[in-house]
DNA sequence: TATCATGTTGACTAAATTAGTAAACTAACG
DNA sequence: CGTTAGTTTACTAATTTAGTCAACATGATA
């Protein structure tokens, strides 16, 4: 079970944007990708990605940007992975059709078994929002001040 | 999140092999493949992995073929993607060496996060058992007999 | 011991997906 | 207007996944 790099990019724009969220500011793309290397031209799609899944709003023309369409607090990283890719998993038969033809074969059975762990994934990503995540990244990064 | 062809097939086979389990035969690759749908040929490479980890056992020569390596109840569903991907979750960062540069970015908390969903997805994996499975599949099967 | 049916191994190829790039377009601000 | 920055679509390159092949090793059996 991979993670794209995309759906990691994504998190971290997110991250960043999270960051920026108190000032009610946009940021630019060149500003995210430089912060925290994700090529620019690649997370131009992401954003626009995230957009579309109402995570992220943005400003057009000169001064424009991009920032959070709602709080930090509200944003998981299954709200995140979901707009990457869908769903928290694919998986070859949960796509396909259902038919009795296979009953027999382990696809069926297994499809119910893909989906219950999907949900209890669901269950556990939904409860990380980017609030708590940038929190722990503050606490990190505290360490090294002490 | 996806689930490889390869770590369903190990899966459908292995459940193949469940039902095989009380009687204590060997069943060849061929009649695996043909009751499971999967290419032979490439299910020859799924099996010596199973086996390479532990879950399965061979016999070879004429009268050959395979078994499980223990007990249905003993072999779970992150057992199983374990020996096909190695680890439960593969994302970027967490093949990566800690390095302290990326400190800033959201590398670094990023990866404490993948790494605390592996665990909790490992929890659900290893919950998820190839007997229960085997179960629910007899169980599906005999609505249609009623 | 010959032979045949099986598992083993590693190298190979093809298909699909992912990652990344480019360029033309549209909107907003000054 | 002109400049800046998001939007959209199409394209290409790199990588991964899926699948194939052929030579080899092993064990039962006649
Ligand atoms: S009947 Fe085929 S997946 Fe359910
Ligand atoms: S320091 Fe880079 S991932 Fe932990």
């Amino acid at each position: 079970m991979r993670v794209s790099a995309k759906a990691e990019y994504a998190c971290r724009a997110v991250l960043e944007l999270t960051r920026y969220h108190e000032k009610a500011e946009v940021i630019h793309i060149g500003d995210i990708a430089v912060r925290q290397s994700i090529p620019e031209k690649y997370l131009v799609q992401i954003l626009l990605q995230l957009q579309r899944a109402g995570l992220v709003k943005s400003k057009r023309g000169a001064t424009g940007g991009y920032a959070l369409a709602r709080a930090p607090g509200e944003i998981s990283l299954g709200d995140v992975i979901r707009a990457m890719d869908g769903a928290l998993i694919a998986v070859e038969s949960l796509s396909d059709d259902t038919n009795v033809s296979d009953q027999m074969s382990g696809q069926h059975v297994l499809k119910n078994v893909w989906m219950d762990v999907q949900d209890r994934l669901g269950e556990i990503m939904d409860g990380i929002t980017f609030d708590e995540i940038s929190r722990q990244a503050q606490k990190s990064l505290s360490m090294y001040y002490i």
